[in-house]
DNA sequence: AGCTTCAAAATTATAGATAATTATTCCGGT
DNA sequence: ACCGGAATAATTATCTATAATTTTGAAGCT
């Protein structure tokens, strides 16, 4: 539920520190103080209260009543369960939106895919990745989905920006191009089966440990 | 997103607010101003704005920055919306609860379609049918799918309860009873598709009007 | 009568202050 | 040294107060 172009201080602290929590300045755990907050802010800690509501909804951050605020931690299992919500999703857009779908916006798509294939870096990958996925589903006209499917992209930003903090090596999404060669060419079942698949990739890589160990970390790569 | 056995002023006003809006009490459109709930709740409205944003969250309540918030309106493309998503998530959501299905949860899911064939008022029948959903999705072990469930079955009970405030008559949901059969029989696929029909069942019924004319009613029976 | 303008009332948004709870530190006992 | 427990500090949750904005309503004008 990311309704927020609004001017009102809860709402930009709310979007400042999903920001920060989805990019991993802000690690899993992490208090969030109000006090804080507020002083840096510039603001008192009403409006932090309320950024702390939505961040909680969108399932970015955990409060225990009378401890405080903080980063919601996650698990592989919740890396699977955001991508299973995703796929089921993202079909279901997909196939409204199917319909509404224009020549232009599949042009668009392309050069977001194109985007993509050339990011140097897994902040200008998921932003021209999640572009992509946000053209084709728009014109699915249900409002309501649509900011489901923002709250779980956020979720996924997240995990991957967790898993590719400094290595990421630029890749050709073949599921992208496949799903807009099918959605030109009217095969709108073939494109949702690609899309169905595509959204449960999930991606792996070994990290070293602080103290030396190696081990994997995983997250939604599509 | 629906966490909130917690005892925090805030959370205790954004649930009795959720049940008034969810049971009609509070009408689409009618404003929620924040000092006289604060008067209202013995509070001051600090704690009533964050309730205001869970409301929010969850698609329950619009918020105008600076203009006050009302309770959220709906119409026949959202209660679309909202049954396609349903539809959408529970299959998902049984899919993965199968493994864990036990022959006890199935004979309380057979009691639960029992009391909402028994149900005399659209009350009771919400809240067995409610039931019937929660005990065979439950299993599913996952968390943030059963909050984004739990969320979308407010609404449908919005629905329903806004079409049949005074007219219910007693049915008998064989949907219920064959995806239980289904369950039973240990084939999972069938029941999977048929849940996946049966949350979409959206049901009409005839109102007067104030000013004597007479429209339909649409609303989620499932 | 109907519209516009301005002032009063109501309401929202935020700040500042206070009480209550939780975390931390430091000290004495074992 | 280590553990437990008061005293202290930090933090949360809430209330009261203030500033800013919007709505309401009435007077004056066409």
């Amino acid at each position: 539920m990311t309704n927020s172009q609004d001017d009102t201080i809860a709402s930009r602290i709310s979007r400042v520190l999903a920001e920060r929590i989805i990019s991993g300045a802000l690690p899993p755990g992490a208090r969030l103080r109000q006090d804080h907050l507020a002083e840096e802010f510039g603001a008192s800690h009403v409006p932090v209260r309320e950024a702390f509501r939505r961040l909680e909804a969108q399932g970015l951050a955990v409060s225990e009543p009378r401890r405080g605020v903080r980063v919601a931690a996650f698990d592989l299992a919740e890396v699977r369960e955001v991508a299973e919500m995703r796929a089921a999703l993202e079909v279901l857009a997909l196939r409204h939106a199917i319909a509404n779908l224009t020549p232009a916006i599949l042009d668009r798509a392309a050069e977001a895919t194109a985007a993509a294939d050339a990011a140097r870096d897994v902040r200008a990958w998921e932003a021209a990745n999640r572009a992509f996925h946000r053209l084709i589903l728009e014109p699915c006209a249900m409002p309501r989905l649509m900011a489901s499917i923002d709250d779980l992209h956020a979720a996924s930003a997240r995990f991957l920006f967790s898993a590719w903090q400094s290595s990421w090596q630029p890749r050709t999404d073949h599921d992208h191009r496949a799903i807009l060669a099918a959605l030109g060419n009217g095969n709108g079942e073939e494109a949702v089966s690609i899309l169905g698949r595509h959204v449960q990739w999930i991606g792996r890589t070994p990290v070293r440990n602080a103290t030396g160990e190696t081990r994997e970390i995983f997250s939604i790569v599509g």
